[in-house]
DNA sequence: TGTACATCAGTGAACGCGCGTTCACTGATGTAC
DNA sequence: TGTACATCAGTGAACGCGCGTTCACTGATGTAC
């Protein structure tokens, strides 16, 4: 879907003569929507905006777009690539290891350290991935259904940690929403609410917090009966 | 600060023949933008509307606020005194305990219950709490620098595991930011991606989260080397 | 107690902005013969 | 190989929208005397 996009590469910025025919004008335009979207966050992804920046009157991008939501839809998939590679690169760069569990709990924090370092170098994109401009209520969700690559990530490498051992299955069920969350909340207060934390004590921070995950999942912190007092706490919630 | 704007007494929806003077504009202003706020988000908020909403000309509305922004953070310490009052309410509404453990253990999860639930009672509000629509990059923050309520609340109820002797000195540093990252990832992902999961699985995974953290904060799950590996793996986010 | 007048809190009209989107059009391309 | 013409991918002007904000104004209030 995104062959030839080349985001970093100003595909939009191009020849200063262009001809009356751009050639490739959709991902030019989705090119410059991510441009958009890394700079300003979803709100900045406009039509007008992007046929700006391409050079072009913005009604030529009807040719090629619906109208504006198609186009920040298209900004959408293109910063979730990003954050999937991002991931993915941390992933590969893990280093061997004789003990599978602790190279299991790596891979955990790799995705981790993926998925957060990626929200604070690329905050306009990150949001902009997770841009929900719909309405307050439900409305059903249209198409992009399938599991995305990040998520897929996730459960694999929880999986991974059934598989070594570390993860009992009795507690693998729904592990991966509360990892998710953990990781997600993170990233999303330190853009936020946490944003001026000194560079030293967000680092801690993002550690604590992964060992905190990590422990948890391990589910040796409390007595039986503490836990069940904690289930009943957490009911009714909705 | 809020005395008298009296959100859900509809102020602004009040008299039919008012008079020309309305007597309290400032404060139904602020109950209008508060509407605003849950009904469609921070975005929803503007001078216009509020405006319209209590009966007046968009003019008037700058008798009493330098503009639009001051009317959104209106809305939002509004927004954040909701959220405040319904951890407050979970909170108060516990039964005591004999066993101290499960009663500090009991009233964190109050607060995460109080949390996530408001989130999803709330979503405009919620989302208007933690609305930041400055630029992307720094910018100092103005004003607002005490510490929040809500987070108040969290820090006193770390500190309670401590005192009780469930979560141990040295690992009481930043819990706070991992509690908090847990239970405020949930409910964002709950509002976002995860919105169309079914209401028992949903329920399900606010349980998990909670367990997770509980067990987590405890810090019994790892050996200390994989403790220390896992330190490793997460240093260099930034 | 009554009145002149300053002050306050609104009105109504207007501005400029960027946006999404549509219309009738025209320049470039490529294909049938 | 050359040309007529359909088709495609752009242009340029314009629309209506809701917004923030400003201006000169006027109605209501309350205070000094």
């Amino acid at each position: 879907m995104f062959a030839g996009v080349n985001i970093n590469g100003m595909v939009f910025s191009g020849s200063p003569k262009r001809a009356y025919h751009h050639g490739d004008l959709r991902n030019a335009l989705i090119a410059a929507a991510a441009e958009l979207a890394a700079q300003g966050g979803p709100g900045s992804v406009t039509i007008r905006a992007a046929a700006r920046l391409v050079g072009v009157t913005p009604t030529a991008a009807y040719r090629h777009f619906a109208g504006q939501e198609e186009l920040l839809g298209a900004a959408k998939d293109a910063a979730l690539h990003e954050l999937t590679e991002a991931m993915h690169k941390e992933l590969a760069s893990r280093p061997q290891s004789e003990d599978p569990v602790r190279y299991a709990l790596g891979s955990l924090a790799a995705l981790g350290r993926g998925y957060i370092a990626f929200a604070q170098a690329q905050p306009g994109m990150f949001r902009t991935v997770f841009a929900w401009e719909g309405p307050l209520a439900g409305e059903p969700d249209t198409g992009r259904r399938e599991t995305s690559d990040p998520f897929r990530l996730l459960l694999d490498s929880l999986d991974e940690l059934v598989a070594v051992g570390y993860l009992s299955l009795e507690r693998r069920p729904l592990a991966e929403v509360a990892a998710w969350a953990m990781v997600h909340g993170l990233s999303v207060l330190l853009d936020g609410p946490l944003r001026d934390l000194p560079a030293a004590i967000r680092e801690e921070a993002i550690v604590k917090a992964m060992l905190i995950l990590a422990h948890g999942l391990s589910g040796s912190g409390l007595t039986p009966a503490q836990e069940a007092l904690l289930i009943d706490e957490m009911k009714t919630v909705v």
